[in-house]
DNA sequence: AGTAAATTTGCAACAATGATGCAATATTTT
DNA sequence: AAAATATTGCATCATTGTTGCAAATTTACT
């Protein structure tokens, strides 16, 4: 279980850049999920916007973050706290947003529940948000 | 329940323009999720592309349609089958993404099941979202 | 039905987000 | 350290969504 950034990197067998490095230990100070202007406010003088898009990409692509399901249209990432395998992530944990800090923060410990669907449906993969009152907010 | 786009236009006091007629029927014709794109297809030609944005945050706020969320950034709408307040949405059905035919189903029967979540976090509202083949691409 | 008031629409312009091709640069491999 | 490989930055473009304002439409009121 690595968690300095070099070492996640290495583990999948990524270039050690520079850009890499800096917008995984943003995600690793972080906690919480991020989207794509939030990381270019913070590392966005030092490297391009197209950068930062095929960085995230990568991660997503080698299970390093996933994505979070929103109703507006942001794109959200998380990192995954669970090994992801390349190109099959295996969270099912649930996400939820706080309407007040309206932080985004992964409940690594509560599992989303099986749902029964009707006749005809196969399931493959859930999602499952939840929003409300973080404890910070409270 | 009315049904016609006429009578929930009434319904919600609202104007009863070619637009508003229009997408409404495209809703209630198709049965599944729109987005923005599907609509600008559809009736695109007959009304401006702000028209078309401006109507569906009219019913969104009308709780006349509602948002699903997605992951990656588009912005999906369905129609409420419950009646919805104003502001004030109370849908707590389970989505369904079809992975073949990319169809988004609102699985009207089944709800969405209550988590438990760690001290400190007050829950507001639950989305949940379920992938993999529906019934017709099996 | 006809007119005034209120609402909605279309246009123009703009901002933000995201994708692609390609040459320059950095990283890894040998 | 040089060659091979991979990544970056730049320029450019497409899509998506927003806002202000004048023109057109719808509704409300006699």
């Amino acid at each position: 279980m690595p968690k300095n950034a070099v070492d996640i990197l290495k583990q999948n067998r990524l270039s050690i850049t520079g850009s890499r490095q800096k917008i995984l230990e943003f995600f690793l100070s972080n906690g919480g999920a991020l989207s794509h202007a939030d990381i270019e406010k913070n590392v966005g003088e030092a490297f391009d916007r197209v950068t930062i898009y095929r960085t995230l990409q990568t991660f997503v692509e080698k299970g390093i973050i996933h994505l979070i399901p929103t109703t507006d249209n942001s794109i959200k990432y998380a990192l995954c706290k669970n090994d992801c395998a390349p190109g099959h992530h295996h969270d099912n944990h649930v996400h939820f947003i706080c309407d007040e800090c309206e932080k985004i923060i992964c409940l690594d410990q509560v599992t989303i529940p099986v749902v029964r669907l009707p006749k005809g449906f196969t399931p493959q993969h859930s999602e499952m948000v939840v929003t409300g009152i973080c404890g910070e907010c409270r």
